[in-house]
DNA sequence: ACACCCGGGACTACCCGTTCAT
DNA sequence: ATGAACGGGTAGTCCCGGGTGT
């Protein structure tokens, strides 16, 4: 597992036109940047501190002293990853300004697109998976994450005028984490694709039973 | 057994040939067994084949003579989860002779039945998210799981009259993923307990569309 | 540990620096002093590796890299139990200063009370007995603490004014070794129960020919 | 275990005695031979029954007909040991007729010359040490061995007009153990040496005690 | 920032006692 | 009756993991 850690954002995500050193980001957040796309490829367990520190351009001791372990680093990267999916809802929220359904259509596109350009799925659901100790920290930032996101969701949907908001936001998670799933089981042409067409069938579907 | 210090043979004599004899299953079938189970409870990664052998009351050479490789081991046990998965459609059919919606409605009623009774969702999904490298020979297993699941849950929709079977069968694929990864990561309460409901109005949704 | 199913870190979590360590010892030192017991219950041939590092609380790698062959751990092991031997005769000075004879009558006592309290007899004897290919390491290990034993039971004899002192220091060794073989093959009712008296017997007989 | 004794006779049902053949022996005997010699040799546990059937010119099968386990096999070729072992009294009554004391005498001096002879000393003596569990078949047959032993030994003491024939018999047994395990872990030039002359030594103190 | 330690997982080669098919 | 196969086991190797002391 050499290196390899060149950052392929220069496409997309953060863009670093102007630095020339890679390091003028503070080592703690290219620690958990770097862990973060390493798990995400690896997974949790197939990955060591020692790549991660490699891949960050420093050293395990640094590591340590930022995290003190790597279940620490696991929670950290977790909750970042969740920060980011939180400043989607707002994206959307500007996007459809005072168009709740445009936002919840716009939800339903978005993550629908994400289905084909990240086929690891979501990974605060993967390492729920992976870390089958109930007792690991991780499992509190998970649970926190699925809260909040079925949360915004239900807001989203209640700002919608559906009546059953609750169901349906629970029925659009089953959805998503679904195709997200069944996208790393089964690939890319298997039940995922179906995604959308089953979030707009549902949401019509809702819809249909609310007077607007 | 802590320190293997009981032999059985030249030091230990005796052994009436009346022995405790908790196998009579042979090895190979207790090893895939045990297998299937710790690797359910621990994630595969999480248990070593040492661990296998000795829960399995035999040892380590005896796994690898019987499968070469963890990697065989795992496949063996995704292949016997699959098969025991494939069983599970003919109990349908036998319950529910010549009434394909109620084989329907039952794999709806089932399935969710197990949700509560198997926290851990379905082995061969949590495996292609834990076994993240494509080239492993287990993807194979698991995609082909897939594509016989869906094809079952394609014939039964078909059989019971509706139009769109691969749409509806792909969208309750989803749901039933969705809802048995979202078990783990949300707990009992989260959105997995929609999941019956979800179900049954979709199946009604696109039954409605059919004539029949 | 059954099925190694904890894990402690990863998964695990937690760990509060004061996690239970019944392990202020180095585990070089756990493994010799596991090592010597298991041989010592079940004889050389009749523990591994696997069972020691086990009852060592530690794995087989960390005792292959402080040992780098089961060979050196039973020859450590030996030199060990020759050190400790050793310092039985320095408690014998201590106890009677001044008085040789009743530190050889102490030997006597000493080694009499052993032989109920330690049915296992001479480690190094039975090594010696048990590793038959005259050029196993360890064959060096006994051949130096029986020198050593014969040498120091020679001076105990000669301050004791014994003339032929290294004709009764042979008897002697004769006598406990039988004795401690004879405690193996026939129990605490055989011959071994006339050491004390046979012991003290040819004392006086090489005495009476000493002019002290 | 079913056909006993095969008819080793190459003609007709007759005992011929005109053996060309090296195993004109029955097999079970080439077996126990063999077997006692490589114990000897090796060990007990150093020892495969493969190889004891390769070198006594048969096959695994023939010999588990014959013995059922190595543990009985063990037990057989003590057993002939420890027969071997009571013939030698017989002798010595017939060289000696009439003179006690000359059976003593000749007792020691016969063992003192095993001593050199063989030097992987008594056979019994280093299978109870080898097989430390208790439970083993072959200790009982140990036992009744040494015991015998032991009995001979009070009988010919007694019979030379030993008082003490017990305490002598028992110091005699314990010298003669000594001596051989001491031959094992000390050499020949241990003190096994010393051996008869620690013999006489007692005997002649014993006899002196005794009102001849 | 380096080297080190302990731990452990996967795997190999070989052996032993026993049974079975031939 | 003979060799192959089986179930069990042990010594040993390699590599990587997390964590610590320097």
């Amino acid at each position: 597992m050499s290196t390899h850690v060149e950052k392929k954002t220069s496409s997309g995500g953060k863009i670093n036109k102007t630095d020339i050193k890679p390091d003028q980001i503070p080592p703690r957040d290219r620690i958990v940047t770097t862990a973060s796309e390493l798990f995400r490829m690896h997974g949790i367990r197939g990955i060591g501190v020692d790549a991660i520190a490699e891949a960050a351009q420093t050293n395990k001791m640094t590591l340590y002293r930022h995290f003190g372990s790597k279940d620490e680093l696991i929670c950290e990267s977790l909750r970042r990853i969740s920060c980011k999916a939180d400043g989607l809802w707002k994206e959307l929220a500007e996007k459809f300004p005072d168009d709740p359904a445009a936002q919840l259509d716009g939800w339903v596109e978005m993550r629908s697109r994400c289905l084909g350009s990240e086929p690891e799925g979501c990974d605060l659901a993967n390492a729920a998976i992976e870390l089958k100790d109930p007792d690991h920290p991780a499992h509190a930032v998970i649970e926190k994450f699925m809260i909040d996101q079925r949360n915004q969701l239900v807001a989203a949907c209640r700002n919608a005028g559906i009546e059953q908001a609750e169901s349906l936001a629970d029925t659009l998670c089953l959805l998503l984490e679904g195709a997200r799933v069944s996208r790393q089981a089964s690939g890319e042409h298997g039940p995922s694709h179906q995604f959308r067409q089953a979030c707009e069938a549902v949401i019509a579907s809702f819809a249909k039973r609310s007077p607007s």
